[in-house]
DNA sequence: GGTGTCATGTAAACAGTTACATGATTTT
DNA sequence: AAAATCATGTAACTGTTTACATGACACC
């Protein structure tokens, strides 16, 4: 589970609540988990079991109270080693190219249609993805080194969608072009 | 749970065991499942069930016995309602991403090599996929047009792998460029 | 004699999502 | 008056992986 990894670096930028690390990861790009209570609550709890984390509650009138988690020596080594780590190749997770797959008991129309809403899915991603760079609401630039980082990761997904986006254009192209060979 | 989709889109082409679906599933480039009994098993019970296909048990001397599956006409309804569905976007899980992001803490030499494992992987995943095109051990080509897009699918993940090893090689460049800045 | 393939299935563990629960404050 | 934000946490469910179990045969 890399998740905790992930709040152990958002936490070695900042002491935070997990409130706040919940908003961080569901906003997040390339934090690609979903930012449920469950997994963030949990992980918070092992990870201060573990000795990486140390927490200060803080007590609020008027307001629920706060637990302020902090990142320990122990749990920036961890991190320090875990970016050390062999990197894992990316992994697609394309539900659209299963369903392409047997699209071919579709009528022309039909699956312009489904070409059409598949553009429409992807250019919606990088609109929002642009916008997430745009805001910057979490972004971490100590250094001109790290704000280069950051800014290719950002980079990264917005290629990817744009390669999908080529990808689908080029696909409508070819069902045109080929038609007449195609058709008997 | 898309992964019953995909067993009829395969069983839409020709009758097979769950063994067979396990294999093809596993190996395919698309079809992201791991393809492990429990899930091919189980799933084949369910689709059992719901109707949408039946299957014939075929005792051998010497070898266990198999269940040979067929897609009924409700199951060949039922694909096809699935691949009239709304597509989703793509999804991207980028562990390396999360790596990266904490990664203004190694040295130059700790980057760099960093860098190079993940483009090493990256281009190990081109070679594997574009053996899995080349083999074609499971491609379904009945008319041009599903030839046509059976190509453009394998050329999807293909793509994706290309556009990652660009951007590993153009953070490689970016770093070393502007070493000087980054410099005191 | 050990490993790999064929062929089925189950058990246990881990990962991840949705929904529920509380309760005050602020915004619409 | 209703909905959203802050802030914590739990319960139930779904999805996914790994490992185990059987047993014959073929290959090195």
């Amino acid at each position: 589970m890399s998740i905790k990894h992930a709040i152990l670096g958002i936490l070695s930028c900042n002491p935070l609540t997990g409130y706040d690390l919940k908003k961080i990861i569901r906003d997040s790009s390339f934090m690609y988990w979903s930012g449920n209570n469950n997994q963030i609550y949990k992980s918070l709890v092992e990870l201060l079991n573990e000795g990486f984390v140390t927490n200060e509650v803080q007590h609020q009138e008027s307001s629920p109270s706060k637990k302020i988690y902090t990142i320990t020596k122990e749990g920036l080594a961890e991190l320090k080693q875990w970016v050390l780590s062999t990197p894992e190749p990316p992994e697609f997770k394309k539900t659209f190219l299963v369903q392409l797959a047997w699209a071919d008991q579709l009528s022309t129309d039909e699956l312009n249609t489904l070409l059409s809403q598949y553009e429409y899915e992807v250019k919606m991603q990088i609109v929002m993805q642009q916008e997430i760079r745009r805001r910057g609401t979490f972004t971490s630039d100590r250094t001109p080194r790290e704000k280069l980082i950051w800014d290719m990761i950002y980079q990264n997904i917005i290629s990817a969608y744009e390669t999908e986006l080529a990808w689908v254009k080029q696909l409508q192209t070819n069902l045109l072009g080929s038609k007449k060979e195609l058709l008997p």
